[in-house]
DNA sequence: TATACAAACGACCGATCGTTCGTATAGTTT
DNA sequence: AAACTATACGAACGATCGGTCGTTTGTATA
């Protein structure tokens, strides 16, 4: 039988674990985050996490993992439920702002803090980390070329430089709403955002004035 | 006297221990930094720094003190023997980007990094480098108030919006060079905030074309 | 019912963390 | 020369780090 009720118990601890472990490396990265503090969020003790995982950095890897799939749902998904081009394009970006104000995560951005931590520290976390950022660039950029495509953004408009703009526009939100200027940040990031797009859209009207 | 060979030796030592600091905290954060390994960097004793510094967060604040003057010395101070106005608002922002493509820090940017580590951490060292993020921003808008008095911004310029979007762009160069697009993200980064101005400047003759 | 196995635990390991203490040395003051 | 002081050190501290080991508990299979 595959009606296991000792692999279902335990994949329903290793979700547990995980998405305490994303929360906490949101806020103190993956690798400030001890196992000693994991487990006494979780409730439970650190030896019992090697039954899960061969030593911290596959935690980390999983960990990565599921904030992944956690982006995907709260930010990808609500975007493509938007029409397709330039609506889609902004629809992005206000769904990563929401991530952020509604707080989903304690430390605002997973990918943020964890790029922060391994950008220059070489290893299995951060080639996993830059393969997600590198989709990630990617995804904006094929929002930009087929936006493009339907004549929505002008035939001038850089999909590699365009999709760095909103990436740094947003991201940075993270920094500045909390030890600057606080939900200002996100009002500034969506501005920047909606400008720059009508700017380049031959139909503004497609977008909110303000 | 106060020509005390002492004290001269003190303070020397002590200049080159931070220029470690910061230069070691720009790639793993200035907690992610060990007194054990600054000792080693230093070739010093760890126990040597307490003749200097009360406790690890003491040296800390000196860090972020030191790091704020390299800043002026390599950023803000080149930006201001460019003429005021929008070109000094630009020559601040590719003062930036040098001082990253140069690599005079192995992490990049110490402020960063620190920002990063700090955002969600109370405590002397976020409220230090709190004000110092503040004071920069409140810096960059000066700049972009005064290219409006001299009539080279347009009325409807925010300054705390565009100071926004200038620090942005600019900030994010450290995550994508690392670890994703290399030198294309200042390319990006320069060219982002040069249209923007450009855009913005009833003169655009005064800036570069590209 | 007996056997096999996944999940979870407590106890403990060596290494490293920030920090303290006592001491030796070099330079200044008396 | 004696007294004083800033600098720097080695040894050691308790705490915490990631990780190992042996064991217990609960479930599924034979």
């Amino acid at each position: 039988m595959t009606q296991d009720g000792r692999r279902l118990r335990g994949l329903r601890s290793r979700e547990v674990i995980l998405e305490q472990a994303v929360g906490l490396a949101s806020v103190e990265g993956l690798d400030g985050l001890s196992l000693g503090r994991l487990a006494a969020a979780t409730g439970t003790s650190k030896s019992g996490f090697f039954a899960h995982w061969r030593d911290k950095e596959q935690l980390q890897l999983d960990a990565v993992e599921w904030a992944a799939r956690q982006w995907k749902e709260h930010v990808v998904a609500p975007a493509m439920s938007a029409p397709a081009g330039v609506r889609r394009l902004f629809a992005l970006h206000e769904a990563r702002l929401r991530f952020y104000g509604d707080g989903v995560l304690p430390g605002g951005c997973f990918f943020f803090t964890v790029q922060a931590e391994f950008d220059d520290r070489p290893g299995a976390v951060h080639d996993r980390v830059a393969r997600a950022m590198g989709e990630w660039q990617e995804f904006i950029q094929r929002l930009v070329a087929q936006a493009k495509e339907l004549g929505e953004l002008v035939e001038g408009a850089d999909p590699a430089q365009l999709a760095y703009e909103i990436d740094a526009l947003g991201e940075m939100v993270i920094i500045h709403s909390r030890l600057h200027d606080g939900p200002a940040a996100l009002a500034h990031a969506r501005r920047a955002v909606l400008q720059r797009l009508r700017a380049l859209c031959p139909e503004p009207a497609l977008l909110p004035e303000d």
